[in-house]
DNA sequence: TCGCACATGTAACGTGTTACATGATTAG
DNA sequence: CTAATCATGTAACACGTTACATGTGCGA
């Protein structure tokens, strides 16, 4: 899934600047999809205009820079659709969280232990955004998503919690300076 | 997390050629973390030398090309546990399929029914293969991280199964083509 | 005999990030 | 007065993939 995709994708539930599809990509609900910088979006933006997948309108205001609003058009709405039709690329899913909690026995408890539990919060502010995701939802498909990474989220967070005693008791007991490798 | 980071988890655990990690990294157990190439992972490997972090030595062998088996350094083991201390990466997760499902609505009923359908078959399959590897895993935290990500997926599926109806409720009815772009 | 498994490596290419350039307004 | 928000865009760089180059032995 690339930048221009999410683009597409985006700009299907109406019109949206550059500066606004970064802004939903980081902190909106397509950050579980990605995480675009400026440097990928105006550039794609910019090829889905030539390609005609899209339009846009300069909107001057005062006191703020002008915007660049952009558009889909119906062949950007059919090219897109069209793209799910195809095969579809594999979800990954990359964690160095969890290489971190693999490697637990060559480290000291109280780093796995602090690490966890800040995980636990991280999952929590998660799900809570979830919550706040949904209120805000226009898409019909948008609550049955949400609904599955919610679940999905909530499974972690009960494994982690129940089962964490297993991993400090695995990792070395705190030796009061932190030298854990080798 | 880079390909040079895996490879070192790789070695940390014991021997290997560039060959071999490649192949853990697509279908072995780090399939779960990443997926390299060839292309990646022998630079890696020869740079990973230079820094004296690993070493290698050449395995002649006969009707079979010669193997370059590459060890990590007690440089190395250190420069990896201390990179498990420092800030960790995010945990990112990328779904075409989520987005795939988020568009239900604007796609054919039969399409969607059969892409939950293989979905669940997949999820299964990654289930069962979560049951091999634990019976081969070697290092003591490997076994509470993938019981993690079987809970993850477990929970996936049964999400799936469960509400999938609700969503190809969704879909727009077949019509004998395929035609649902606008 | 066709293609796969073994095995290493390079070059071209694609895609995305970071940092830079520019500049007014507003909230603390 | 300082930092953040709004807003667009480019250039240098990092990192990884795909395809190419090379070659043997084995099983279907």
């Amino acid at each position: 899934m690339n930048v221009r995709t999410v683009c597409l994708a985006i700009l299907y539930d109406g019109e949206a600047t550059g500066y606004e599809i970064r802004k939903l990509s980081v902190e909106g609900e397509y950050s579980y999809f990605i995480d675009a910088s400026y440097g990928s979006i105006y550039p794609a933006l910019a090829r889905l205009e030539q390609e005609r997948l899209v339009t846009s309108r300069v909107e001057v205001q005062e006191g703020k820079p002008a915007k660049k609003i952009y558009s889909i058009t119906p062949a950007g709405r059919s090219a897109f659709i069209q793209s799910l039709f195809e095969k579809l690329g594999e979800d990954e899913y990359r964690s160095e969280f969890l290489l971190f909690l693999r490697f637990a026995s060559e480290l000291p408890q109280s780093l796995v232990e602090q690490r966890l539990a800040e995980r636990i919060v991280e999952v929590d502010a998660t799900l809570a955004d979830f919550d706040r995701l949904k209120k805000e939802h226009t898409h019909p498909g948008d609550a049955w998503v949400i609904d599955y990474g919610r679940t999905c989220m909530q499974a972690a967070r009960d494994y982690i919690h129940a089962h964490r005693g297993k991993l400090i008791a695995l990792a070395r007991p705190d030796t009061g300076d932190a030298a854990a490798a080798e």
